[in-house]
DNA sequence: GGGTAATAGTTCAGTCGTACAACTAATGCG
DNA sequence: CGCATTAGTTGTACGACTGAACTATTACCC
């Protein structure tokens, strides 16, 4: 089935649907499923229970569908030091229902595959340049890839439930369209019948499924319930999360901070316009603020900020930028991904001062910068995590 | 109960609640007052049942209800040119549930009585100079109005559900705290008992409220779902809808467009930083633009701009930071209010031309720029709105 | 070792809200 | 005047949650 999702269009607002018996079934459903998976230490039923505030007996049968559907596992009934009859642990079931992320970037393309527990159960990237290149050619290249995975860990008996594909460009999720990709040198194309899979796939920003990776926080710091993430690259793009929720506006296309002004006096942009953030803290400008080629890894820079001791002139721009932003939205932890996350300490104390100075609520609120945790190829956990979060925000299409 | 919301802070998320029998019933009642209350033709018990997709025989029991609660009125059957047994149109009960918007605003302070129906049931304002005062006295003022009002109403038989109090700075609704208000010189109070009303009363920023009243459309257009209010005047806000709701980001302070960013060489603004919007844009500063007093009266540059056929200087400034805005969040309907309504013929031009030239996406999307519908005081009318919205949101607590 | 308290999980009758179908009410039309 | 049509009501069936009683399994104490 590789839809694209249908856009039912009806002139009436659609508003929310009448809720029937089922539907009550169907939200504890997925109020049972989020207490089992979003919790450090596994729940017993009666642990869900309390959680809940379902009755026991509620909770017992909801587990067990839960269990019969292959979304929730049984532990051994640990016997505490505490009296009673002993608990049965539930956890999420490892390799059973998995989620595909896809990625096609500048420097490189992957997949991966997420279990509900979040491990990695397999993945490929391959690094490349792909600047200016045929779309056809390298999205037929991602399905080969994707298909080789997806047998793969069909074979091991886990079920896929569906993909989501990651592009650094403006993207219609609903109509499954990339309208542009400016470092890509894609336009106006539908990605998902060139990958030519036979799941459900979705397209969706970049930086927006590198954000939900984010989500799931370090191993040692927890994620924020709200922050703004900004992925630093050739561009720069950023996603809003709030209440632990994507902010898409009105088509998902926000988060363009790479053209925010920051000076009007300041230097032609690939956008046309004077003066964006691209042309002070993309990477290429960074780079050759630094001396150093356009396209010269990233290692590089930081190897020379390392010797000189001396702060990156793009961090007062972001700084600048990053203002206006909470000037605008309101969130106060800001989450630096990409290039950033390795350059954060020439940029942070630029970052900082700009944020106090120009930030009306500063002196109310304990804004915060921060180095993104979710580790490398973000936006490949964090569209295979999207999939895996639509499986539990309906496990009933699983029972 | 002069209560301004409790705050439940738990270790653990909230999270969705249980879903039991009587959820179902409210989500329902809501469904079916939304659908009597937000279309334009009356509704018969059979459409509401078509509209909502529930069993004739429930929606029966549901709007009961709602007539006995008084919130829903039936009208005497009409008998239009169909055949079969008349039908029994369900209207918004008049005069029966009121809400009361407060507001105090550097120019004038004023309270509004608005039924179910829309209707504005009764209303005070008194203009005065706000400027610099004392907020015990100047919220003792408004809370006598407003009991004044209040007593009047309830004497008609209505009863009062709660209150909104609008002011022209950064507001923590859930603390029920004013932070700060510039251009009034107020901070770090509580405003809601210095009001002395024994009602529900609840904070809010004046631009969040005003973008509500935008909502409900003029007589002739129809407003937009998803659309950026900026409420032009001393101080410049704005406040974010998408798909008919507030967004309000973390804590309610987001839109403050007056300090974004125009040219980090520009004048120091009174919030400290260099070149931000309100510098170009404000009231007082399109008046000195023009060569008129700072406080001279908004007719005043009217006149100078109908006599100079010029457009106004501060468009390219406001067009720059509103296509920030569009770039970070991704509306493509923004709505002028304040003084830019009666400015916006000697704005447009320049405002436009930013937006396109400046918005990434601006190939893609129909960007618009309208002038507000909403009227004189509409923080007042979005305020009492917001307290109604709220009845409508849960009728089973007037069942 | 056996009794008691404690906790987990299951079973079952009770209640509530919706659906469906049959029924009554009221109108237009031929 | 009868029939078709539409609105609204009544009554039965069904599904989902609750609370209480019951079973299962452990720890602890004498």
């Amino acid at each position: 089935m590789t839809t694209a999702g249908t856009a039912h269009e009806t002139t009436t607002r659609p508003g929310p649907a009448a809720a029937r018996q089922h539907s009550l079934r169907e939200h504890n459903l997925e109020l049972v499923a989020r207490a089992v998976f979003e919790v450090p230490e596994p729940l017993s039923r009666a642990g869900v229970a309390t959680a809940t505030g379902l009755a026991r007996a509620t909770v017992s049968t909801l587990v067990d569908q839960l269990v019969a559907a292959g979304l929730v596992r049984e532990l051994p009934a640990v016997t505490g030091g505490r009296a009673g009859r002993p608990a049965v642990p539930l956890v999420p079931a490892p390799r059973t229902v998995v989620g595909l992320g896809l990625e096609v970037n500048v420097d490189y393309l992957g997949a991966r595959v997420l279990d509900l527990t979040g491990d990695v159960v397999a993945e490929r990237v391959v690094p490349g340049s792909f600047h200016d290149s045929d779309p056809t050619a390298v999205l037929a290249r991602l399905g080969a890839l994707a298909r080789e995975l997806s047998d793969e860990v069909t074979a091991s008996g886990m079920t896929v439930a569906g993909a989501r594909l990651a592009l650094p460009g403006l993207v219609d999720p609903r109509a499954g369209t990339l309208q542009v990709a400016p470092n890509l040198g894609w336009s106006s194309i539908e990605p998902v019948p060139l990958l030519g899979l036979d799941l459900d796939v979705q397209v969706a920003n970049e930086a927006k499924l590198a954000a939900l990776a984010e989500l799931a926080g370090g191993s040692d710091v927890a994620a924020p319930d709200s922050f703004v993430f900004v992925s630093g690259d050739v561009g720069i793009g950023a996603a809003i999360v709030v209440d632990r929720r994507l902010f898409l506006g009105e088509r998902g296309w926000n988060g363009e901070i790479g053209h925010v002004v920051v000076d009007p006096a300041g230097p032609r942009c690939s956008c046309g316009a004077f003066g964006c953030l691209e042309q002070y803290a993309g990477k290429e400008a960074m780079m050759r603020a630094a001396g150093l080629p356009a396209d010269a890894p990233l290692a590089d820079l930081v190897a020379r900020l390392r010797a000189d001791d001396a702060d990156l002139p793009a961090g007062r721009a972001l700084g600048s930028a990053l203002a206006d932003f909470v000037n605008l939205i309101d969130i106060g932890t800001i989450v630096l991904g990409g290039a950033y996350t390795e350059l954060l300490p020439w940029l942070r104390a630029d970052v900082e001062a700009a944020l106090t100075e120009r930030v009306l609520a500063a002196p109310f609120v304990d804004l915060q910068v921060r180095a993104a945790q979710a580790g490398p190829h973000a936006a490949l956990t964090g569209g295979a995590r999207e999939v895996l979060a639509r499986v539990l925000a309906d496990p009933s299409a699983w029972v």
